[in-house]
DNA sequence: TGTTCATATGAATGATTGTTCATATATTCA
DNA sequence: TGAATATATGAACAATCATTCATATGAACA
């Protein structure tokens, strides 16, 4: 490899173990730390369960509150309010008490963004 | 409530077990079926690992073969080729042979923004 | 204050999931 | 063909999680 213009054809993968330097720094320099790599795992979480979206997308069209979502989802209100205390505490959500009632309405619209490109990866 | 124009101030919330026509009707013409739903949560499910996504930022970078992304995260070889093949189930990365390796990339850039789309939420 | 209605929460349970270990498959090279 | 290397995979185990059930908190109203 007398000049170094393009290594990335060499095919040295796995025998040497001692991966192409580039690659190493390119990667270490670009890779979040472990603990936004974290956050970011536990935010998703939060969008991998049927139960949330679907209180997501309710809340996409109004603020409701508890009992209504339970009637709408057709489930517990335990259920219901378990999760919505993970969509809270992701700041997903907020809640605005009223009398007996709680109102729960969205955060932010990075919700609808993230929610939109899984979508249209889905549908391929 | 003699016309109908805003019946958005009264809270007859929960007394009443019957939901605001208005409000069950659009909520059922905007909510995805229980299958879209489903594999969304099914989509979001693999961006909630630590590991996955970790592979991901690598696979921003370059394409790269399976020890190498062992090497590079620190982790058995199996463990990462069982997280490859979530990753690849879901269409969010490819892979080609090339002789005794197999490498692996990103297979479109929903991805990218999917991420982009949480990280900005994180950071508030 | 006592009752009722709406919501929150802790413990328990069944289901799902990430990693490990052992092993199988696939490719190259002698 | 046989050995060596890279990857894939099935079973098992520990950890995580969503729901249920029972109960607690909190607000309104008599």
């Amino acid at each position: 490899m007398p000049n170094g213009i393009s290594t990335q054809t060499e095919i040295e993968c796995c025998d040497t173990h001692e991966i192409h330097r580039d690659l190493l720094q390119k990667v270490n320099a670009a890779m979040p730390d472990e603990e936004e790599i974290s956050d970011l795992s536990d935010l998703f979480k939060v969008f991998g369960d049927s139960t949330r979206l679907k209180i997501l997308f309710v809340l996409f069209e109004e603020e409701v509150c508890v009992c209504d979502l339970a009637e709408l989802l057709n489930m517990t209100q335990s259920a219901i309010s378990h999760q919505l205390k993970v969509l809270k505490q992701s700041k997903l959500v907020g809640s605005r008490r009223e009398g007996k009632s709680v109102f729960y309405s969205l955060a932010d619209d990075h919700v609808r963004s993230i929610i939109a490109q899984g979508r249209e990866h889905i549908e391929e």
